[in-house]
DNA sequence: GCCTTGACATTCG
DNA sequence: CCGAATGCCAAGG
């Protein structure tokens, strides 16, 4: 069952987002080495497991909006210290996770 | 097997 | 940035 694998996959990339910063599902469902998978990332995070504590406030479109039917979030993300703009979107250019920086710093 | 739906992505206006 | 349209992939009816 691939579908485990990649859930798998995309629990470790969501719990690898540093702290303070957010990343898109199209970026998790690539490093999962599934590309165009987005969707699934969206599924798995929705059925992601308390256990796990999986920051999916973390994890926003690839138009920085939150996620939809879902006001906590906001709360999450200005705990992480990321301050959304008056229209309820993160600012993906001051947010966006750098992750082509992983082990090179 | 076909059609619809979804925590999406990308492009155009 | 927002909304609409198109594309993509998987699950459910």
């Amino acid at each position: 069952m691939n579908r485990k694998e990649f859930s798998d996959k995309v629990y470790a990339i969501v719990l690898d987002i540093p702290l303070g910063s957010v990343a898109t599902y199209g970026m998790i469902a690539f490093l999962s080495g599934y590309p165009r998978r987005s969707r699934m990332v969206g599924q798995a995070l929705h059925h992601a497991p308390d256990f796990l504590c999986i920051p999916c406030h973390r994890v926003v479109n690839c138009h920085g909006r939150l996620t939809p039917g879902w006001a906590d979030q906001k709360q999450l993300l200005s705990n992480e210290g990321i301050h959304l703009k008056e229209n309820g979107c993160v600012d993906l250019k001051k947010y966006l996770w750098n992750f082509a920086f992983r082990g090179e710093l």
